[in-house]
RNA sequence: GGGCCAAUAGCUCAGUCGGCUAGAGCGUACCCCUGAUAAGGGUAAGGUCGGUGGUUCGAUUCCACCUUGGCCCA
């Protein structure tokens, strides 16, 4: 035991235990001090102009992660943090990488989520407040979760521009906006039109698409004749024939599920190429598709009839319908939107209450009858029985009266997939309103964008794919909302004439008032408050005006924000799939509205969060992972090891099991750099380094070239740099993590870490062999801190920090570079065929262990056989054999047979605890081999060198 | 219902142009060590490559359909 304390065992004040709470506490506070994300954007800026104009070329490599704003309505979820994490691995892999790297994280202040949370907190007392006041409340609330979402950001470890974050609701940010749209209406993308749009009445607002929840809901499901009023011979004359019974009446059969939107009925729609039948039930002649006979059968429960004549669709083009309960005729029309799945063939056309009714009305200059009114409430317009009734109400009202006069041939209920408001959860309707709108097909923007798609760089490759389909089919983008807390649509409105004014003196009078007092000047303000005195309507000269009450679809404010923020184009958008309907289509948009380029270079998607099950996690399912219960219970490094441990490009599935793997993972990682740390201790900068044999080498310092085994693993090590380079630029960051990780597992723990034990122990101090070993581990050690601190930013930071450092901060180090010297080919390549002899010996070795012969691997003595390039492979290493297979005697022979293992001969040395036959034979040290005698030996007088 | 995407071991991931017995690590089982010790090493078991058809001498790979899941839409 006595021998011990001549060891060099491995020492070290970093913690066994990772202790993250501290860590963390401590890294944060080390960053704030150091200020560090702007003393890494400095540092680029003083490289900068400190270098040659020859190297300035470096000036332009500026990349831009622009990132794309939340809502601040809650805490943070995974998606988030997810998000989140990502952007800043791929900004500090950047920064590391020499790029001037600014990352600017943003709010999405203004907007429904904001309101209605706020509604739910306040219930009426809203009625109470003004709208200034009420937007007051608004802008309290978003600033309470900027801040809390802010505090949680940045507990990820997450390097941004934290005390200047843009805001939807700064006021640049908003005069922003307020000037694109008028860029925008300059140049005609911008207009006003009444067109049926998804109307909450509950929430009186419009909503957007992304705004919809599709739910199932019980809806009547009727079937309504319109009776035919031409004279029969007319009709006769177009199907041309003569034996239809001309006495009865004679009706068109349409199928609907909304019976309130009958009163704004205009016009049935029949197929043109379909075959519609006429039936005879005795009675009275009905007509519906050939191809929905049965199913209508089945539904009217008709019985008796007979098939009297048929014909195509088209043939029925004109004719004129009495409408069911109301005193008018509409006519039959042709539309490609009927369908012969469901229903009669025959379909009730309401342009006010659908979008394709809208576009059929649109062909056949249908009138647009709108007679409900913001709250869903019937008009003056419509029948008395139904005047002043809610649109659903007067579902039942409406089938009452048409049973009543018998045009109703059916009522039935069923359950049918139908749009719900996100907010308040409740069905919506069609209702044509006035809206502001974005022309996607003025300019042939679509077009435009399509190009600029196409341009784009798009990451996973499918995203073009996606953002081009949805593009291509989307229809003009309305702008306008009915609500309070947001940007006004910056219009005015002449009194005079009633035309609206967007550009020129009236856009530049809305943005100077924002840029004073912010948008609740508009709010607070008569527009002659607003307008310069004496400003005149371009159209009739009147000089009286009203403002818009509408405000701007969030969207658009997001959309802005390439112009609002970074002022230009971003090199990269990295956000979740949805966005590719989202504020990737918004931004590009606005982006080609604005400057005929999409303000993206890059797009990178990642998925979503699911449970280990492939299942989304939601409240209900109880399968959600809390990203501030993973900090508290695993640490940060935990969590963004576990974004970086997932192909993100698929769906990344998080559990307490797959967390508790991924810690795991980290805690190897972790240890396997506390044992570098360790093995260094007394390795200080003042020790010479041993360099690579390739290197050329000084007179004399032969002696202190690497060994053999110390020049493969830097092989290894840069190869492993090389790797994780590629796969950083690549973005795919479960590459970076395999490789760092399957490094620290089988190359340095299993194979290099190991083997080199005896040396780092045992060996003296200062000899040239364990030198060697630590100048590799010296090097490994630095390497691996850098290739993993955008990942694990934390726990890079405090390994660094236990290292003896030059810099602050391991993030001012850069990236490692691949040193061409160390991809020796050969000998990597031999390496690969000694290590492929280990594995053989080692299953000979277990066997050995198996059956007792040993215990210890030190207690085997290996007679190793072996031809060709194995032979000639392990002769090379001869004299490192011992070591290699960590046992304590090799003797090596040409053949073939299997390795043989027997104990190994005479005793342990007490020291270094291998077998040798030389132990005893020191009278000084009698229980000591040849190799520790003479250490001992040395030992008082080396000690502390 | 439509568009886009995915599915390889219990888990996280590899798998090149279609070509040998489909790989790695974790986890599991068993063993060793006790000088990385809340560590470390070894060996082993684990796969109908989601399913069914098709193309092909040959399919995890290409095609079609289906199932399951995700995002977006209706």
């Amino acid at each position: 035991m006595e021998y011990k304390s001549t060891l060099n065992l491995p020492q070290t004040d970093f913690p066994i235990r990772a202790n993250s709470a501290k860590v963390e506490e401590d890294c944060l506070k080390l960053w704030d001090e150091l200020d560090i994300y702007h003393k890494l954007l400095e540092k680029v800026e003083s490289r900068k102009t400190s270098t040659s104009s020859v190297e300035s070329s470096s000036v332009e490599r500026r990349y831009v992660l622009h990132d794309g704003p939340p809502y601040p309505n809650g805490d943070i979820h995974l998606g988030h943090a997810l998000n989140k994490i990502l952007k800043d691995i791929v900004v500090k892999y950047k920064g590391q990488c020499g790029f001037y790297a600014p990352y600017v994280p943003g709010w999405d202040c203004h907007g429904l989520p904001i309101e209605t949370q706020l509604l739910k907190e306040i219930g009426d007392k809203r009625k109470e407040m003004s709208v200034t006041e009420f937007r007051e409340r608004c802008k309290e609330y978003a600033l309470k979760y900027v801040d809390l979402q802010r505090r949680e950001f940045k507990k990820l470890g997450i390097f941004a521009e934290w005390d200047k974050p843009y805001l939807t609701i700064d006021h640049s940010y908003e005069e922003k906006i307020v000037e694109l749209f008028g860029v925008l209406a300059e140049r005609g993308y911008v207009y006003r039109g009444l067109k049926p749009i998804h109307w909450c009445p509950t929430d009186q607002t419009a909503l957007a698409e992304a705004e919809l929840e599709y739910e199932d809901e019980k809806s009547p499901s009727i079937y309504v004749k319109f009776q035919i009023t031409n004279p029969k011979s007319q009709i006769n004359t177009n199907i041309k024939n003569p034996n239809l019974p001309t006495e009865l009446p004679w009706s068109i059969v349409i199928w609907t599920t909304t019976p309130w939107t009958l009163p704004a009925n205009v016009a049935v729609a029949a197929h043109p190429e379909m075959e519609y039948v006429f039936l005879c039930t005795g009675r009275e002649v009905l007509i519906v598709a050939e191809g929905l006979l049965e199913d209508f059968k089945k539904h009217v429960e008709l019985k008796e009839h007979k098939i009297l004549d048929k014909t195509k669709g088209k043939m029925l083009e004109g004719i004129l319908l009495k409408h069911p309960f109301i005193e008018k005729e509409v006519p039959v029309i042709l539309g490609e939107l009927v369908t012969a799945e469901t229903g009669t063939g025959f379909v009730h056309i309401a342009p006010g209450h659908g979008a394709e009714d809208y576009q059929a009305g649109l062909k056949y200059k249908l009138p647009i009858v709108m007679p409900v009114n913001a709250r869903g409430y019937f008009d003056e317009t419509v029948p008395d029985f139904i005047k002043g009734r809610r649109y659903d109400e007067s579902n039942k009202l409406i089938t009452e009266k048409m049973q009543e006069n018998g045009t109703l041939l059916k009522l039935e209920f069923f359950k049918h997939s139908y749009p719900h408001c996100w907010r308040c959860k409740k069905p919506v309707i069609f209702r044509a309103t006035e809206q502001w709108f974005i022309s996607v097909d003025k300019n042939d923007l679509r077009g435009k964008a399509l190009k600029a798609i196409a341009r784009t760089k798009w990451y996973p490759g499918w995203g073009e794919n996606r953002i081009r389909g949805m593009v291509e089919t989307r229809p003009d983008w309305c702008v306008s909302r009915q609500r309070s807390w947001g940007v006004p649509v910056p219009a005015f409105y002449c009194i005079e004439c009633g035309k609206p004014q967007t550009t020129g003196i009236f856009n530049r009078s809305i943005r100077e008032l924002i840029r004073l007092e912010g948008t609740n000047g508009w709010f607070s303000k008569e527009a002659s408050d607003i307008l310069p005195p004496g400003t005149k309507c371009p159209a009739c000269g009147g000089e009286g005006f009203n403002k818009e009450t509408d405000i701007l679809d969030v969207w658009f404010e997001s959309g802005s924000s390439y112009a609002a923020v970074i002022n230009g184009p971003a090199d990269l958008y990295l956000e979740g799939s949805d966005q590719h309907r989202g504020w990737f289509q918004s931004s590009l948009l606005v982006g080609m509205g604005q400057m005929d380029r999409a303000p993206f270079d890059a797009v990178l998607t990642h998925g979503f969060t699911i449970d280990d099950h492939g299942k989304k996690m939601s409240k209900s399912l109880g399968n959600v992972v809390d990203p501030q219960a993973v900090v508290k219970k695993y640490g940060a490094d935990v969590l963004r090891l576990w974004v970086a441990s997932t192909d993100f490009r698929n769906d990344m599935a998080a559990s307490d099991m797959i967390l508790k793997q991924v810690q795991d993972a980290y805690l190897k990682i972790r240890n396997t750099c506390r044992f570098l740390l360790s093995n260094l201790n007394d390795f200080t900068p003042s020790v010479p380094r041993q360099s690579s044999g390739h290197l050329p080498l000084a007179k004399g310092e032969k002696e202190r070239g690497l060994l053999e085994i110390d020049r493969w693993i830097l092989f290894r090590l840069h190869r492993l740099i090389e790797k994780v380079k590629k796969a950083y630029d690549d973005f795919e960051f479960h590459i970076v993590y395999h490789s760092i990780y399957d490094f620290c597992v089988n190359d340095l723990s299993a194979l290099y870490l190991d083997m080199s034990k005896d040396r780092l122990y045992c060996d003296a101090k200062n000899s040239p062999k364990r030198r060697s070993a630590q100048s590799a581990l010296a090097e490994i050690l630095d390497s691996l801190t850098r290739l993993l601190s955008p990942i694990l930013s934390y726990t890079a930071e405090n390994i660094y920090s236990y290292s003896q450092p030059k810099e602050k901060s391991v993030f001012l180090l850069g990236f490692p570079e691949v040193k061409k010297e160390y991809l020796d080919e050969d000998l990597g390549a031999k390496w690969d065929t000694l290590l492929s002899v280990r594995e053989r010996v080692y299953k000979i070795l277990e066997e050995a262990r198996n059956q007792k012969t040993i215990a210890s691997s030190n207690e085997a003595a290996l007679e190793v056989f072996a031809e060709g390039e194995d032979l000639k492979a392990l002769e090379s290493i001869e004299a490192l054999l011992p070591m290699f297979f960590i046992v304590s005697q090799v003797k090596l022979y040409p053949g073939k047979a299997d390795p043989r293992v027997t104990h190994a001969l005479g005793r342990k040395c007490e020291r270094c605890w291998m077998w040798s036959e030389e132990v005893g034979k020191h009278h000084d040290h009698p229980t000591l081999c040849d190799r520790c005698a003479k250490v001992v030996k040395d030992y008082p007088l080396k000690k502390g060198n």
